[in-house]
DNA sequence: GAACCGATTGCCT
DNA sequence: GGCAATCGGTTCG
């Protein structure tokens, strides 16, 4: 009668359902489509058999060579190809000596593009007690993959697993603002980035 | 090789 | 608002 006695299984059981994970379809359309669409998402990281959930709150779109502002804008580089690459991938860089970035390959395979996943609020998986603290706004993109533990290794993985998925629980914000990308110089009046209005987790209100 | 830059952050004035 | 920290990627020679 105890559970103790059915034991695991080969399965792993996930913590969400498998309907609700995005598949290849979702990231291989129109960048700033995929960008915008993202905002309310839920995205899963899987660590050391924990799984931490955290709702996209802020995204911004960076296409290809049409975009300046974008690694693809000066065509493929070993660094960038992976922008050309198949959709719903994870592209992961270092930037100024000490942050990494998470971002999400758009657009179909040969047409670049990739979404910078600047913020979100953990729902779920918080540390606490005795275990290391863990905030639970995630406001900025080095601060996400910092505490989310996203780094260089991750670049090139799926999300729908085995260690990232981002599904859709059908919450949705009520309002979402478009405005000006933040912290480039090249493309900067285009209203590339995406926030749930008035979301605490969002790095900075313009 | 060497020099320069950057999709950021936190601390300083 | 200004700016240093810090280093892989990119460009230049």
């Amino acid at each position: 009668m105890s559970s103790s006695s059915k034991r695991s299984t080969v399965k792993e059981k996930l913590p969400f359902s498998k309907n609700s994970v995005l598949d290849e379809k979702f990231f291989a359309r129109d960048t700033r489509v995929v960008a915008r669409d993202l905002i309310g998402k839920i995205f899963w990281v899987k660590q050391s058999r924990r799984f931490t959930a955290a709702r996209i709150t802020e995204t911004e779109a960076y296409r290809g060579e049409d975009d300046p502002a974008s690694h693809a804008g000066r065509g493929k580089t070993p660094r960038s190809s992976i922008m050309w690459g198949k959709p719903g991938r994870t592209y992961v860089y270092f930037i100024y000596g000490m942050y990494e970035m998470l971002n999400i390959v758009t657009e179909p395979e040969h047409t670049p593009g990739a979404v910078l996943v600047r913020a979100a609020e953990v729902i779920s998986g918080l540390k606490s007690r005795n275990q290391r603290y863990q905030v639970r706004d995630l406001s900025g993109p080095g601060k996400l993959a910092k505490s989310l533990k996203i780094q260089m290794k991750d670049s090139g993985k799926p999300v729908w697993g085995p260690r990232f998925w981002i599904t859709d629980d059908g919450v949705k914000p009520e309002l979402i603002v478009e405005t000006k990308r933040i912290g480039i110089t090249k493309a900067a009046h285009l209203n590339w980035r995406y926030y749930w209005k008035d979301h605490p987790s969002v790095s900075r209100f313009e």
